[in-house]
RNA sequence: GGUGAUGUAGCUCAGACGGUUAGAGCGAUGGAUUCAUAACCCAUAGGUCGGCGGUUCGAUUCCGCCCAUCACCA
């Protein structure tokens, strides 16, 4: 029977750029949805900007724009990223929309009318300079109990103690910088410690629609934890509301209150697809009044489960609404082993992916090589990246086309021939079909893709059994040939059909090489027949060479790239940052003779093409040189002016051209000439008895911007 | 600190409800082949299945402790 289905991955936040550990949700997700439409199924997937909350505020004002014009312009990256991997939403929305705000205020005005609205005065820290309240994330102080200095106003990062931002030591406002003071305030709460809450998330946990769980076993674990043994009431109330000056949505019947920004985010699913229903004449209700018969899935990180699993289904249930039917967690993505790093330059974006001419395809085949379906994180291995992809999809699966399609060209002018349908039947068997199937089903596409590559290993082996090009030379097996070649291309257009969820824009590609209607599941099972005429083959897919992977990594290193603020009350991103400090304070406190690996890293050098090099008109010593490291703006080069102390070594005519060494990160100095922005690294002895500068050269083959470590 | 997950060949990962010689892909080495963007095919090497104890006739698989990595502690 056809299913509806109804999919989302989490909503991006408004506030920074899409990279490769986004990139992990969004390509499972749709990896998923395609899979579903491929076999038959009504999927509908839908998505949104993220765009309420202080930190969007506040990076507005610091861009001196609106917060509007801030999320519509983050808005346009995001989908432009997101279509540049293929990503296939039939609607990417926002929550700041309409749609949006009614649904907030609707499921708010139910809870209200269930009595499950309590409004409490608390006591916050208030920014007297800024007159605002300050989120926690937004306080920084000495920790209570270890007294380490700088931490955020919820937890110690040094020695992981929880407290309240009241607890903290010397708080200051991480706004203004002054010293905050306390205040009360109205707060309203959704009454999760209430019973019917409890109850309902006790069972809700633990449900298995359709016999599957709705939750993973992980998670639901997890939740166990979280909600403890029944009559513990271990759930507290969730705070709601956020006093002005706030970007949101206003709290009907408040004045001066705005929904928190992760209220209105979840809802944010369904204020897109309110917006998709008005756009395509689809209906609302059937799909998220209780009893609706559509499968509501949603794909999320595990860090953010406890919204997903607990807040966003008592949300929905006692606001008047169908809950999830499925929840599925994925772990984070790693980078060679270790987390995402700036200064590394494995904190990649999607925009330099593909700025780089990296084919969004391979990640999209990496990831779904590495995804199975639990809530284990996954590394990008830059290494295996390049050894699976070419591996896989070049040398096994693109090989069966690229080897056959000479023959049924040249030789029998691009019409297919038989099938040797006992061989096709052997290997494209309905038992293997349904396994794969199962795989995709259950989101375990590493598994799936373990599958299909047998598959083709048993497509090259056939070819490599019957041996073609020795047919090609004795007319008298010219039949043969034909049976054989064509064969194989059917078993690759089989391939590609299961290929196709993970490599959509190949898939279209092979389409078009088959000359027929696109591919459907049941295709994979029936091969064209005898006559029907292909077009010529164009190669389908080039192989990752390294120096486009380091090259990428050379993209996004930390100087080279306008640095993100910290997405500050959704905490990763500052959490990451704060870890990362404590580590490089540790590193600096043990250090006195050595330096730690760490240390060295923060020097960022680079490979420097002299561009142009000239005297400077009153320096005794300086040469004013422009440098090229790779960098640009607005897709122009964009060269580094550096004054180098030189000038007695060097005639700068002699200098223009060649390459050298640079310290890019240098920040940049004000001269009496102007800005230096960088230095370049020469070596001069220590003494009168070795006079002299000298500049360092790379061997052959270095480009401007490689970085040198 | 507490809780949970993970730790299997150089790399990335399967698998084993405890039972004869632990698997795959890639990589390495050797061979074969030339249709194919040196791809494909065959063969070989390489692992006391994180460490230590326990239960058992027998554990890498179960239990305990330890170590390492990761996450969560609203």
């Amino acid at each position: 029977m056809k299913r509806s289905l109804l999919v989302t991955s989490a909503l991006p936040y408004a506030n920074g750029a899409i990279h490769l550990g986004h990139l992990v949700e969004y390509i499972q997700t749709d990896i998923w949805v395609r899979f579903q439409k491929l076999i038959g199924n009504q999927a509908t997937y839908v998505c949104a900007d993220d765009t309420h909350g202080t930190p969007i505020m506040l990076r507005a004002e610091k861009e001196g724009i609106t917060p509007e014009a801030l999320i519509a312009r983050v808005h346009n990256e995001h989908l432009r990223d997101f279509t540049g991997f293929h990503i296939n939403f039939d609607l990417y929305h926002s929550t700041h929309s309409d749609e949006n705000r009614e649904c907030a205020e609707t499921i708010y005005r139910n809870l209200q009318a269930a009595g499950l609205i309590d409004v409490r005065e608390i006591e916050q820290y208030y920014d007297l300079e800024k007159g605002m309240f300050l989120p926690d994330r937004f306080i920084k102080g000495d920790c209570p109990k270890c007294g380490a200095a700088d931490q955020y106003g919820d937890n110690c990062e040094s020695c992981g103690a929880a407290y309240t931002p009241s607890d903290l030591k010397n708080p200051r406002s991480a706004v203004s910088g002054s010293v905050p003071v306390l205040k009360p305030s109205q707060h309203y709460f959704f009454k999760l410690s209430d019973p019917r809450c409890q109850q309902f998330l006790r069972d809700f946990t633990r449900s298995a629609p359709d016999g599957i769980p709705v939750l993973q076993h992980e998670a639901a674990n997890k939740m166990q934890e979280w909600l403890g043994a029944a009559g513990e009431n271990k759930l507290s109330d969730w705070d709601i509301s956020r006093d002005a000056p706030y970007f949101g949505f206003a709290i009907p019947d408040a004045p001066g209150k705005y929904f928190y920004v992760w209220l209105d985010a979840p809802i944010g699913y369904m204020g897109a697809f309110k917006a998709l229903a008005k756009k395509e004449g689809l209906d609302f209700d059937a799909y998220w009044k209780p009893g609706s018969q559509t499968e509501l899935v949603h794909f999320i990180g595990k860090d953010i489960l406890y919204f997903h699993a607990l807040f966003w289904p008592a949300m929905l249930h006692e606001g008047g609404f169908r809950v999830p039917t499925r929840i599925c967690a994925h772990g984070f993505l790693t980078v060679d082993g270790a987390k995402m790093s700036k200064s590394r330059g494995t904190f990649i974006t999607a925009e330099s992916y593909l700025q780089q001419k990296l084919n969004p395809e391979w990640l999209r085949y990496y990831f779904a090589s590495k995804l199975n379906g639990t809530m284990e994180d996954i590394d990008l291995n830059l290494d295996d990246f390049i050894a699976k992809v070419n591996s896989d999809l070049v040398g096994k699966y693109v090989n069966i086309a690229s080897r056959c399609a000479g023959f049924i060209r040249k030789q029998f002018d691009g019409a297919l021939g038989e099938t040797d349908r006992a061989v096709f039947d052997r290997i494209v068997t309905d038992e293997a079909l349904a396994e794969i199937a199962a795989a995709f089903e259950a989101r375990d596409s590493a598994r799936a893709l373990r599958q299909i590559m047998h598959l083709a290993d048993e497509a090259n082996l056939y070819v490599n059994d019957k041996q073609p090009w020795l047919l090609a030379k004795d007319p008298e097996q010219r039949a043969q040939l034909h049976q054989v070649a064509s064969t194989a291309l059917n078993l690759f257009r089989s391939l590609t059909v299961l290929l196709k969820p993970v490599l959509p824009a190949l898939s279209s590609q092979v389409e078009a090489f088959y000359n027929a209607t696109p591919l459907v599941w049941a295709d994979a099972r029936n091969p064209l027949a005898a006559g029907h005429r292909i077009n010529d083959y164009a190669h389908l897919m080039n192989r990752i060479e390294r120096p486009m992977v380091d090259s990428l990594i050379a993209a996004n290193s930390d100087s080279l790239q306008a640095t993100e603020p910290a997405k500050a009350d959704k905490k990763t991103d500052a959490k990451q940052a704060a870890q990362k400090q404590v580590k490089a304070e540790e590193a600096k406190a043990g250090a006195n003779e050595h330096i730690s690996i760490d240390d060295f890293t923060k020097v960022d050098l680079r490979i420097a093409r002299i561009v142009n090099a000239e005297h400077v008109e009153g320096a005794d010593k300086l040469i004013r040189l422009q440098l090229d490291i790779g960098e640009t703006e607005n897709g122009a080069p964009k060269h580094r002016q550096v004054f180098a102390g030189i000038k007695s070594a060097y005639d700068p005519t002699q200098l223009v051209g060649r390459l050298t060494v640079m310290v890019a990160n240098l920040a940049p100095r004000k001269m009496k000439f102007g800005m230096s922005e960088g230095m370049v690294l020469a070596a001069s002895g220590t003494d009168d008895k070795h006079p002299g500068l000298f500049i360092l050269s790379p061997d052959a083959g270095a480009q401007p911007g490689m970085r040198v470590k």
